[in-house]
RNA sequence: CGGGCUGUAGCGCAGUUUGGUUAGCGCGCUGCGUUCGGGACGCAGAGGUCCCCGGUUCAAAUCCGGGCAGCCCGACCA
């Protein structure tokens, strides 16, 4: 591509609303341009890596032996409500666009395990089509409550999810097995470190899932690793371990007493009114209403200090359920002479000092309450959210805090989308087995999300002057300056030349044939960020060479003029990194 | 959804407090000339619904009211 002709300009100055370093680099650099909140025009170069990142992808999963189709964007709402999952639109969950239009009501997809349920349903009717993957490349529209970061968290974005149907549960498993081998590979083409964490399935559904976490200052989610034992897992849904202690002693202690705390609902105002040195939030009891998987009222207790985890289908009080049981008394819940089952996190039962807790009355909190003494606990089990010193339940050995971007996520829906009881079941998802009766499909889900790829590549694989993409995702091969070239026939001549062999050999070149000054030339080449950087200059020309500069460690070569283009086109096929 | 900040040329900004010629600056853009291997310089130009609607006033980018948009922070509850 000749640069005179690119629909490309760059920009001097960072762009006012670009708050990361490498969103503000593709808007500079000419990659991406913003429309509206959360909503981008990938221009031209921007456009050639997505296409560059869709290519491995396509090739990975069609290895992979998943079969590409592509379902429309727009789908009946009927469909979601055959799921029963219209009644989660609206919640951060499920924030889904619906549109009006002539023929009805339709929902903008923001995952189409509706559509490709019902789809290969009236495909499939026997065992001998299973098992079957099938995968899409396309826009998806979500109602963020806040897009941010640019790419990272946008309106409408692109999109690669697959779905896994298999006669049971084991085949189910070796389809998740293979998708997350290929994903693991597509990372590693693109050179992004990835690390399969263990995470909470949301609006999805399923049992088993793992979400593909990219280390980035940037990172809108965090997960604990064990360096001792590997294991990794999203904070919302890392196993903890019971911290060591002995639980409350036997010792003498204090009576309870209770302590009038007006207007002090949240732990914070309750330690600060307290003003007592010995009491600070890790003090103090949370104890957070909430409907277990039965629909049963309960009160999970977890030390102040910490952020409460409920278990799979349990569900926080809401306004109206808080009016619905008025012995449930809203930022004053305490354990003591509770009629409601109380459930408590290992490490509350493990501490051994007093605590303080909520009187179930406004206003008002009990001091030096003692587990067993004052309160008991019908159950005790992981009921808080990791943090960095947290002790891994496998090995014991120390959990780390990572920031991260969820790049992929996998799950195993199981018959979560065909029979689970209660689940989002479509009609007639199911096939002929082998001895003659109807089963239904067990499935999985696999999504990629490559628009925002482009923002975790652009934050991973940047400098100070600009880009620095890997050749497996860079939008060109090469990038070929030659300052002077306006007025130096013969250094023109040579660039052109070598712009038409390389093009000639297939390798993807960017030719700087623009009159501009070198420093404008060698600043563009820096901020677009290709992974090769040809220099054909008169200063080179005289020893008869031109320079080749590695973009990322900065590494010059030089390259007879006319040993060149085959050079290049070998450095290519492998990059000497 | 709550709070804060912002909206002026393609981009980045000043001017708004205290209303007053023809609304400025840098980058970018066009033309001519000089220069030119790390964002050159001179001269001459082009480019504006000052977010929108309404109001106050002789006069509004500026004051008042309402709306819209963007960015940031927070988002249950403990």
């Amino acid at each position: 591509m000749r640069m005179s002709r690119l629909l490309l300009r760059t920009l001097r100055d960072d762009p006012a609303d670009a708050d990361t370093a490498g969103h503000a680099l593709l808007v500079r650099a000419g990659y991406v341009r913003r429309v509206a909140s959360g909503i981008y025009t990938f221009l031209p170069l921007g456009t050639k890596v997505l296409h560059k990142a869709s290519a491995i992808v396509r090739e990975e999963l069609d290895r992979a032996g998943m079969q590409e189709l592509l379902m429309p964007a727009l789908s009946p709402i009927e469909l979601w409500e055959q799921s029963g999952r219209a009644k989660k639109f609206g919640s951060d969950a499920l924030p889904a666009m619906v549109l009006d239009v002539r023929g009805g009501r339709f929902v903008l997809g923001l995952t189409h395990e509706e559509v490709v349920t019902s789809t290969v349903s009236a495909e499939v009717d026997s065992y001998r089509q299973l098992p079957l993957t099938v995968y899409q490349i396309q826009t998806k529209f979500r109602d963020e409550a806040r897009p941010r970061f640019g790419l990272l968290r946008g309106r409408e974005f692109l999109m690669c999810d697959a779905y896994s149907f298999d006669v049971d549960k084991a085949a189910m498993v070796v389809s998740y097995d293979v998708a997350k081998a290929a994903y693991l590979r597509i990372f590693e083409r693109l050179e992004l470190p990835v690390t399969p964490v263990e995470a909470l399935s949301g609006a999805i559904g399923g049992d088993v899932n793992h979400e593909f976490m990219v280390a980035s200052p940037i990172g809108e989610d965090h997960f604990v690793r064990c360096e001792k034992c590997g294991y990794a897992a999203n904070v919302e849904a890392a196993a903890v371990g019971p911290p060591h202690g002995d639980g409350p002693g036997a010792d003498e202690r204090p009576a309870r007493r209770r302590v009038a705390t007006p207007d002090a609902p949240t732990i914070e105002a309750v330690v600060a009114l307290l003003s007592d040195p010995e009491i600070d939030a890790s003090r103090t009891l949370k104890a957070i209403a909430a409907f277990d998987e039965g629909g049963e009222p309960v009160v999970v207790l977890v030390p102040g200090d910490r952020e409460a985890k409920l278990p799979r289908g349990w569900r926080l009080f809401e306004d109206e359920d808080f009016a619905a049981h008025p012995e449930l008394v809203r930022g004053y819940l305490g354990p003591v002479d509770l009629g409601v089952r109380v459930v408590a996190d290992a490490s509350v039962v493990a501490a051994d000092h007093a605590w303080v807790v909520g009187a179930n009355e406004p206003g008002a909190h009990l001091k030096d309450v003692v587990l067993a003494r004052d309160f008991d606990v019908h159950d005790v089990g992981d009921y808080v959210v990791a943090r960095a010193g947290d002790r891994c339940t496998r090995c014991g050995g120390d959990l780390e805090l990572v920031r991260a971007v969820e790049a992929a996520h996998i799950f195993q829906l199981g018959l979560t989308y065909t029979a689970a009881p209660g689940a989002f079941v479509m009609e007639g998802a199911t096939f002929t087995a082998e001895d003659g009766t109807e089963q239904p499909f067990w499935m999985g889900c696999y999504g990629f999300g490559l628009s925002r790829l482009l923002a975790v590549l652009a934050e991973a694989f940047h400098d100070d002057h600009g880009l620095c993409w890997p050749p497996s995702s860079a939008p060109y091969d090469v990038h070929i300056c030659a300052p002077g070239s306006g007025r130096t026939p013969a250094v023109r001549d040579v660039a052109d030349a070598l712009y038409a062999e390389l093009t000639a050999r297939g390798v993807d070149v960017l030719y700087d044939d623009r009159d501009v000054s070198a420093g404008v030339s060698f600043a563009d080449a820096d901020l677009v960020g290709v992974p090769l950087r040809v220099t054909v200059g008169a200063r080179g020309l005289e020893r008869g060479i031109v320079e080749v500069r590695d973009r990322t460690t900065g590494e010059v070569d030089e390259l007879a003029v006319d040993a060149a283009a085959t050079a290049l086109h070998a450095r290519r096929d492998s990059p000497a990194r």
